[in-house]
DNA sequence: GAGTTTGAAACT
DNA sequence: CAGTTTCAAACTC
C-alpha cells in the first residue's frame, strides 16, 4: 500500500500538494475508481510498473485518464470518486459509487491497469491539477466547490444539462453534510448527493427540494432510452417508480448487451445531446471573458417540435434551457433560449463578417444542411461569432478544410472523425495522433497553424473535443459501432501551446462537460505539463490502434447516426489521404488531432441502486469476482 | 391522480 | 427514409 501510495506520489505530487488530498486518497481513488479488491489492487502495483501494458488498456486510459486528472482535483476532501472506464455514455452512478465498490468490488484488470498507468502517465501535469484547483478556488466552500466537482462530471455525463445556467445545483443540506463528511455512508451519499440530486432535478425540474422523482417506466424496462436513467447511463434508484426494471446493478449485463445494442443502431444514442460549444475568441476578444457563451448551447439533434412551440418541456432544446438552432425542425418555434429564426439570422451575420459564407445553407434542403453543418465546425457556436479565426486569408482555407471532410454523423461530436486511415507506418506510430493527420501535400497543415493563433487553435481544438468517448471494452468489444468508438476514443485534438502549434501530446478534458474546470488559458499550461508526460498518453494509445485505423482499404464513412445534426467536428479536407503515407502527415510534428471526449464517465454500477440491497450487490460482485 | 398531449424513440 | 406506432414525460384538469 505505501508502495502505490509513492508510486502515486509521485505521479501527481501536485494533486497532493494542490488539491489536498494525501496520497493515501488518491490512491484510494484509484483503488476504488478501478473497482479493484485488495488483492487486485495489489497486483496493481506491478502491472503499475509495466507501463508497457498493452492494448485496451490504452484506450482505457484515455478515459482513465480523465479520471486521473478530474478526480484527484476535483474529489479532493470528498469521499466522491470516480470512475471505471466504460462505455460511451456509462453509467453516471458508476462515479459516485466507486468508493463503495472499492472494498468488494470486482474489476478487471484490465480496467484496473488502466487506471494504474493513467495514474502514472497522464497525472504528470502540475499545470493541470493547478487549473482545476484553480477553477475550484472560485467556489467559495469546500461544499461548493464540491457541488461543481460533481457537476462537472455530472455534467458531461448527463448531456450537458447546465448548459444554460452554468452550474444549477440541486443539494440537501442533508447531501451536503454528507458530502463533506469522509466518512459517511457513501451509499446514502450516493442515492442521495448531488450527482443524483442533480440527475433527478433534471427529471423533476423541481425547485422545491424534491429531487427524487426519476423514471416512471412501465414497459420498457428502462431499457430504452424511453427511460431517462437507461439514456442518461445510470442505474435507476430508488426514486423511480419504474416498473419491471432491468436498468438495474444486478442486470448490469443486460443493460451492457442492450446499451451495446442500441449503440450499434446510433453509436452515439448516449452521447450528451447538449452540444455546448467552446467559443474561443482570439486573444484580443478574449478578455472580455467571454469564452464560453452558454446560450450557444445547442441540441446537437435539434428538436421536432410542432405545437409546443417550442416553449414547454416536451421541447428538448427548451428543456435543456438552449435555444434551437438550425437544426431543429420545429414549427413556430418560440424557444425563449433562442428561436431557431434567429439562430439563422444571427448564424448568417456571423458568417458574413466572418467570411465563412454560410448563409446559403439555410436555404438549402435539408439534407445539405446538416452536412453543411456537420462540416461546420462553426455551427455550434451560433450566437457566439467566436471561432472566426483571425484571417491572414485564411479563413476561407479554413473553413474550406473543415467542411470538405467532415463527417455527416448527426449525433455525434465527434463523429466527424474522418477516420483517415493511415497505413500503420513506422513512424506514425502517430497513428495514434489519429485521423487528422495530414500530409502537406492535401493539407498545409504548418501553414493552416500559422494562420491561427494559439487560440484559434484551441478553439479548433475544442470544436472537435465535444464528444463521447467510447470506452469500455466489454462495451466496444464486439459492438458493432465498437470501431466508430474505438475511434472516437483515441481522437484528440493535440496542441502545443509552446509552439502554438498543433503537435502531438496532448490532454484530455471534457469538453462535452459545460462546465469544465479548466480554463483555456490553463491549457497552456496543462499542456505543458503534459508534454513531460508526452510518453504518457501518446504513447499509451500507441499500441492500441484499432484495426480500423490501421486499415488502409477502410472507406472512410461517416458514423451512422440517426439523428440529423450533431455536432460536427470538422477535420481538415482530405482526410481520407492524411494518414496514407507514412510520411506525410504533420512531418514538421504538427498533428491535428480529434480528442474524444467521453460523454461520461465510466460504467458499473455503483450507485445504490433501485431495489438492490447492498446484500444482493455483494452477491452479484461475488459472483462475478468468482467468475 | 386520471386523462390528455406531446415529441422522441422505436419500429415497419 | 418516410410513415407509423409505442412510449413515457409533460401537462391539464
Amino acid at each position: 500500500m505505501s508502495r502505490r501510495c509513492l508510486q502515486f506520489g509521485e505521479a501527481q505530487p501536485e494533486a497532493t500538494a494542490t488539491c489536498s488530498i494525501s496520497t493515501n486518497r488518491a490512491n484510494n481513488i484509484i483503488s476504488s475508481t478501478s473497482l479493484a479488491t485488495n488483492s487486485e489492487t495489489e497486483s496493481l502495483s506491478s502491472s503499475h510498473l509495466d507501463l508497457s501494458a498493452k492494448s485496451r488498456t490504452r484506450q482505457l486510459v484515455n478515459l482513465s485518464q480523465l479520471a486521473m486528472n478530474m478526480i484527484p482535483q476535483c474529489y479532493g476532501k470528498s469521499s466522491l470518486t470516480v470512475l471505471k472506464p466504460s462505455g460511451i455514455g456509462l453509467h453516471l452512478n458508476s462515479i459516485v459509487n466507486a468508493t463503495s465498490m472499492g472494498q468488494g468490488g470486482t474489476a478487471s484488470m484490465k480496467v484496473a491497469q488502466a487506471i494504474k498507468s493513467t495514474s502514472t502517465t497522464s497525472c504528470q501535469s502540475t499545470e493541470n491539477i493547478d487549473n482545476c484547483s484553480d477553477a475550484f478556488e472560485k467556489v467559495s466552500t469546500p461544499q461548493g466547490a464540491l457541488e461543481q466537482k460533481v457537476c462537472t462530471i455530472a455534467g458531461s455525463a448527463s448531456e450537458s444539462l447546465f448548459a444554460e445556467e452554468s452550474v444549477e445545483f440541486h443539494m440537501t443540506p442533508n447531501t451536503k453534510r454528507k458530502f463533506s463528511s469522509e466518512d459517511g455512508d457513501r451509499n446514502d451519499i450516493l442515492s442521495s448527493g448531488p450527482l443524483m440530486c442533480f440527475y433527478r432535478k433534471k427529471l423533476s425540474n423541481n425547485t422545491d427540494g424534491d429531487c427524487c422523482k426519476r423514471c416512471n417506466c412501465k414497459k420498457t424496462k428502462c431499457l430504452k432510452l424511453y427511460c431517462d436513467c437507461f439514456a442518461a447511463g445510470i442505474y435507476c434508484a430508488e426514486p423511480c417508480s419504474c416498473q419491471g426494471c432491468f436498468n438495474r446493478p444486478e442486470y448490469e449485463e443486460t443493460v451492457l448487451e442492450t446499451r451495446k445494442q442500441i449503440e450499434s443502431r446510433n453509436p452515439l444514442a448516449f452521447a450528451p445531446k447538449i452540444v455546448q460549444p467552446v467559443t474561443e475568441f482570439p486573444l484580443s476578444n478574449r478578455e472580455d471573458g467571454n469564452r464560453k457563451t452558454p446560450s450557444s448551447a445547442r441540441h446537437k439533434r435539434g428538436c421536432n417540435c410542432k405545437r409546443s412551440m417550442c416553449l414547454k418541456k416536451y421541447c428538448e432544446c427548451y428543456q435543456a434551457n438552449v435555444g434551437c438552432s438550425i437544426g431543429c425542425r420545429c414549427e413556430g418555434c418560440k424557444n425563449v433560449y433562442g428561436k431557431k429564426e434567429d439562430y439563422c439570422v444571427t448564424k448568417e451575420m456571423v458568417n458574413r463578417s466572418g467570411e465563412i459564407s454560410e448563409s446559403r445553407v439555410a436555404a438549402k434542403p435539408k439534407k445539405e444542411i446538416f452536412h453543411s453543418e456537420l462540416c461546420d465546425p462553426y455551427h455550434l457556436t451560433p450566437l457566439t461569432p467566436s471561432v472566426q479565426c483571425s484571417d491572414h486569408g485564411k479563413n476561407a482555407s479554413i473553413s474550406r478544410l473543415l467542411s470538405r471532410r467532415c463527417l455527416p454523423s448527426p449525433e455525434s461530436d465527434l463523429t466527424v472523425l474522418s477516420y483517415a486511415k493511415s497505413p500503420r507506418s513506422p513512424r506514425t506510430s502517430d497513428s495514434n495522433d489519429i485521423l487528422l493527420e495530414t500530409s502537406k501535400g492535401n493539407l498545409d497543415i504548418d501553414s493552416f497553424c500559422e494562420g491561427i493563433s494559439y487560440n484559434n487553435a484551441v478553439a479548433l481544438a475544442d470544436e472537435f473535443h465535444c464528444t463521447p468517448l467510447p470506452n469500455h471494452p466489454s462495451v466496444i468489444i464486439g459492438s458493432p459501432s465498437s470501431k466508430a468508438r474505438e475511434l472516437t476514443s483515441l481522437s484528440r485534438v493535440q496542441l502545443d501551446p509552446r509552439s502554438r502549434s498543433l503537435t502531438p501530446g496532448g490532454s484530455l478534458h471534457w469538453h462535452s462537460s459545460p462546465i469544465m474546470p479548466m480554463s483555456p488559458l490553463n491549457d497552456n499550461k496543462k499542456l505543458q505539463g503534459l508534454d513531460s508526460a508526452d510518453g504518457g498518453l501518446y504513447d499509451i494509445l500507441e499500441d492500441d490502434m484499432p484495426e480500423i485505423l490501421k486499415d488502409t482499404s477502410m472507406p472512410i464513412k461517416p458514423v451512422k447516426a440517426g439523428s440529423p445534426n450533431g455536432k460536427r467536428v470538422s477535420p481538415p479536407h482530405n482526410l481520407h489521404q492524411l494518414g496514407s503515407s507514412s510520411s506525410g502527415p504533420l512531418r514538421s510534428g504538427r498533428k491535428f488531432i480529434l480528442k474524444a471526449v467521453p460523454s461520461f464517465p465510466p460504467l458499473t454500477p455503483c450507485i445504490d441502486a433501485k431495489g438492490s440491497s447492498n446484500q444482493s450487490r455483494n452477491n452479484f460482485q461475488e459472483n462475478r469476482s468468482n467468475d
